[in-house]
DNA sequence: AATGAATGAGTCTTCATTCAT
DNA sequence: TATGAATGAAGACTCATTCAT
C-alpha cells in the first residue's frame, strides 16, 4: 500500500515540525468547513433557519451533530457563515463576469445577466437571504446589503463617464444605481417566490429594454420634454 | 358591577334586535378579531413569526392567551390572517388611489406613488411578508403574490390601450408589468431593510423617470435602433 | 363535601371581583410551590444539584416538567428557593426553641440542642447546603451564612450580660460565638458525612460539657493562670 | 530543531541508565501525574467538579485532553486522586508539625495551629473536599473522613495519658476528639466560605482558649459541680 | 365565553470519552 | 506515546396547544 506509506512518512516529517500527536491538518479542516457550509446552505434553504435542526445537517453528511459544533460555535454562526459565503460568491460571480468589460453599457448588460444567472443557479441563496432578514432582525443591515455597497464607487464612475460621453442621459448616478439594484433585487425574489421560470437571458433582455429605453413612445417622450 | 351587568343586558337586548340581519355577537366577535390582528401584526413584525410567543400578543391586549385561540385556531392561521388583511389593504389603498384616473400613464404614476406610500405608512407589513416567505415555504405562493395577480387584467388592458394610442412603445404588456412590479417590490424591501429613508414622493419620481424614459441618451437610443 | 362547595362559591364571588376566566387561586399556587419545593429538596439532596434532572422532580409529583418552570424560572432559582426555605426553617426552629428562655446559659443549651435536632430531622438540608456551596461558587456568601448573621446581635447581648453577671468568663463575645457556631457547623457536617449516628441529645451534652467547662483539669487551669 | 533532538537523545540516554532500578519512564510518568494533579486541583477548585471541562486542565498545561486520559482513566478518578493527595498532604503537614512534641497539650496546640495553617495555605483543598461530597454521594465516606481515622489511636493514647497525669479532666477521650475535630472542620469551612480572614494564629488561640478552659466563669463552674 | 394552568414535544448545546493518526 | 478529531448521550428550557373552571 504505497499510498499509506507515503502518508506515514509525511506524517513522521510532521512529527518533527509540529509537536507530537495527530498533526493539525489545516487543509482537512477547511475542507470540512466547506462541506458543512454546503450542506447547511441546502438544508437551511429547504427547511428555513428555525425549522432546521442541526441534526438535519449532520445526518446526510454522516457526521455527528457535535462535530458541526466543533467548526461553528452556534447554529446562528453557522447560518451566518453560509450567508456570508453566498454573498461573497455573488460578488465574485459578478466581478468575474464584468471582468475586463470596459464599455459602461456593456458592463451593465453583463452585470444584469450575471446577477440573474447567479440566482438561477443558486436558488438556495435567495432563501438564505430571506431567512437572514426574517431571523436576525436586530442586525443593523442584512449581510447582502452590507456587501452591495462595496462596489458602488466604481459603478458611479462608470455611469458618470457614460453620461459625459453622451451615452446616458444626464441624471444622478445614484438614481440609476438605486433603480437598477432594486429592480434586480425584486426580480430575483419574485422569480423565486412567485415561481417564475423565464430563462434568465430573456429576463435580462426585458429588463435592459425597459431600463435603457423606458416605456414611453417617442411622441410621449417629446411631449414630456416640452412641458 | 354595573358595567358587567350592562354589558350583559345590552347583549340580550341586541339578541332581540338582531334576530334579523347580522347578530350583534358577530359584531363583537369581529371587533375582537380586528383588535387581535392589529396587535398580532405589530408583534409579529417586531419579533418575527417564530420568536413571537402568542402570549406576547395577548398580554398587551389584556386578554388571555387562550382567548386568542378562540378566534384563530392556530398561531399559523392567526399570522396568515394578518398577512391576508395586509395584502387586502394594499390592494384597497392602490384601488382607492387609482380610483377614477383614466389616463393610463397617470394611472401608473398614481399607482407607483400609492404603493410606496403604503409601505412607508405600514412598515410592519414588509416584515410580515418576509416572515411569511421565511416560514411557510411549503405554500405554493406567498399570499402577497397570490393577490397581485388579481388586477393584472385591467392593467394589461390599460397598457395595451396606451400603446394603441401611441403613448407607450409597442412591447409586450407583460414585460412592463413584470419589470414595474419587480422594481416596486425590490424598492419596498430595500427601503425597509437597507434602512433607506428617502421620502416616497421623491422615490416615486426617480422610478418614473427611469421607467418611463429609460437611461439612454437620445443619441444612444438612435444608435441602438439602427443596429 | 362542604369544603368544595365553599371553594366554589368563593370562586363565583371571584368571578365578580376579578375579570372573567379561571380565577387566580393564590392559595393553590402557594400550595403547589410548597409541594414542588418539598420534592425538590428531597431530590436535590438525593442526587445532587447537577445530577438532578428537573424531570426527576416532576415525575413523582405526577406533573409535567414544564409546570415546574411555571413556578420557578430556572433550575437554579428552584434550588436556591429550596435552600432559602431550609435556612428560614432552621432559623424558625431555633427561634421557637429559644423562645422565652431568658437565662443566657440555658439559652445556649437550648439552641445547641435545637440546632442538632433540626439537622437530625432534616438531613436533606445538610446536603442542600453542601450543594449550594459546590455549585454557586460565584455568589459572595452561601445563603446559609447570610442568614446566620441575623441574630448575632441578640446573642452578643445575651453573652455580655452573662459575663457581667459573672456567669461566663470575661472574653470577647465574638470568640464564643465564632467557636460555638463553627463547632456546631462542623458537627452537623461530620454527623452527616461521616455517618455518625449518636443521638443528638447526647451529642449536645458532649458539646456543652467541653464548651462550657473546657477540657483542662483544675490543676492545669490553675497552672495556666499563673503563667 | 535542536531542542527537540536534545530531548530525544537525553531520553535514550536515560533508557540506558535506568535499566537497573526503577525505569526512568516511570519517573517521567510520575512527574507528569503530579503536574496534572497540581493543575487539576487548581481548576477543580476554581470551577467545581461538574463545571470543569477536562480541557480546562489540559490547556494551561499545554497538553492534549486525551493525554490526561492516558494518566487517569476517568475524570472521576482524576478528581479523586487530587482529593486523596490533598488529604495525604494534610496528614503529612500535621504529622510534621506534631513531630517530636511529646507533651499532650502542646501536641494539641501544635496540631490545631498546623490544621488551620494548612487550609489557609491550601484553600483549594477546602473546595475540593466540598466538591467531593457534593458529587460522590454514593461513596460511603468522604476521603477526608476515611483518613482522619488513621491517627485516632495515637491521639486517644495521648489524651488518656494527659488525664492520668491530671492535666486534663477525666472524660471520654472520644468526646474530646470528636468535639475538637468537628470544631476544626467547621472552622476551616466557615473561614473559607464565609470569607473570614482572621490570621490562623489568632484563630488557633481563640479555639484553644475555649476548648481548654471553657467559657464558664469559676463561680458558674463551681455551681455546676455542686448540682 | 374567557382564561389561568398544565404539558408534551422539540432543540440547542455541552462534554466525557473514544478513535485515528 | 501523544493528541486532534469525533460523537453519543444528556439536560435545560420553550411554547403551541389543550384542559378545567
Amino acid at each position: 500500500m504505497p499510498q499509506l506509506k507515503m502518508v506515514k512518512s509525511s506524517r513522521s516529517n510532521h512529527k518533527v515540525d509540529c509537536r507530537r500527536g495527530r498533526p493539525c491538518d489545516e487543509h482537512r479542516r477547511e475542507r470540512r468547513c466547506e462541506e458543512i457550509l454546503d450542506k447547511a446552505t441546502e438544508v437551511f434553504a429547504e427547511h428555513g433557519y428555525r425549522n432546521t435542526d442541526v441534526q438535519y445537517i449532520a445526518d446526510p453528511l454522516g457526521i455527528g451533530k457535535a462535530t458541526i459544533y466543533r467548526y461553528f460555535p452556534t447554529k446562528e454562526r453557522l447560518f451566518l457563515a453560509a450567508v456570508e459565503r453566498g454573498v461573497r460568491r455573488l460578488d465574485e460571480a459578478i466581478e468575474l463576469a464584468v471582468g475586463r468589460v470596459d464599455d459602461p453599457i456593456a458592463k451593465m448588460t453583463v452585470a444584469i445577466r450575471a446577477y440573474l444567472e447567479f440566482f438561477e443557479t443558486h436558488p438556495d441563496l435567495v432563501e438564505l437571504f430571506i431567512q437572514e432578514r426574517a431571523e436576525f432582525r436586530d442586525r443593523p443591515k442584512a449581510i447582502y446589503f452590507e456587501h452591495s455597497c462595496d462596489n458602488k464607487d466604481q459603478w458611479r464612475q462608470s455611469l458618470l463617464a457614460a453620461m459625459t460621453k453622451g451615452r446616458l442621459r444626464k441624471m444622478p448616478a445614484e438614481r440609476i444605481m438605486a433603480v437598477t439594484s432594486d429592480l434586480l433585487y425584486g426580480t430575483m425574489f419574485t422569480n423565486h417566490f412567485a415561481g417564475r421560470d423565464k430563462p434568465f437571458e430573456e429576463q435580462a433582455r426585458d429588463i435592459q429594454d425597459v431600463l435603457f429605453r423606458g416605456i414611453f413612445s417617442d411622441s410621449e417622450r417629446r411631449r414630456i420634454k416640452q412641458s
